[in-house]
DNA sequence: GGCAATAGTTAGCATTGCTAACTAAATGTG
DNA sequence: CACATTTAGTTAGCAATGCTAACTATTGCC
């Protein structure tokens, strides 16, 4: 099926405009951990993906190594995880959650997505599947 | 359809990652147009959304008041809005963009989503759909 | 008149991102 | 082996964006 240009476009900016919404949204609750989002994000990433460089980790993020540099340090001085040198490479850094960081993720990380989940859990099964596929779908545009 | 707690907790979690992937991707090219994203943002609430007050302005950005009125002070140093004092309420501004914001804006508003608005034009109508729908469906959640 | 509420501003701070310029270690080339 | 280049990370300094607290000015109400 062909559609007018503006179409993709008009559909491209409400999408825009949704996810804005929610990233500020879910921002607020996101304090409640005492620990700030892009640091509690970071921690994530090290929790459920593992202990790895800085480099990595960065590009996880997608942030550059100057600022990742800088939350890790921070995360480090609150106790939630560690850089250790690497053996093979002495240049490259092994970042490691802590068992507190650990804790303190899976405790606040139910609270966060908790309003957001709770919306969800109200839906329909039809529009569940909509969110789910939908996420799935634009993982694979921004992956691309 | 009755799923597991879970279930609903790991959408949330896959619209937040998705959601905050995509911004991080969007918000590169959005310093193109010459003003940054949130200015831009605002300029465009003006644009097609009319002459308001700063509180009004600030609402629909879903930002506080002293944010906003930098913002707009920005703006208008910028020759992008103009504010004026209401005729009936000295207290309040009428906050307006002016020709050479509307310019700005269309001008750069087709390269700000230019990316996603390609990707999406390249999905198949079906996709374009569940991408609408999504949309319309977070619209919902961010307002209730 | 007097006082509370409302609109906006100013000052000061925190977070988060960046680039430029640096150190230190690894790698590759003659 | 020596030296140049590349790679990992850090430091310094800046910009954008958000906030709260405290202020001014106006409005509206009693």
């Amino acid at each position: 099926m062909v559609r007018r240009a503006g179409e993709a476009h008009a559909i491209a900016e409400r999408v825009h405009a949704a996810a804005l919404r929610l990233l500020r949204r879910l921002r607020k609750s996101d304090a409640v951990m005492g620990v700030s989002p892009a640091k509690a994000s970071a921690l994530s990433v090290l929790v459920f993906g593992g202990a790895q460089t800085l480099k990595d980790l960065a590009a996880a993020e997608q942030v550059r190594a100057p600022t990742m540099s800088r939350l890790v340090a921070e995360l480090e001085a609150e106790g939630l995880a560690t850089k250790t040198a690497d053996a093979g490479d002495r240049r490259a850094l092994k970042i490691a959650a802590t068992a507190k960081g650990k804790a303190l993720l899976e405790a606040g990380r139910e609270r966060r997505l908790a309003v957001l989940a709770k919306q969800v859990a109200g839906l329909s099964a039809a529009d569940q599947d909509l969110l789910k596929r939908a996420a799935a779908l634009l993982g694979r545009l921004n992956e691309g």
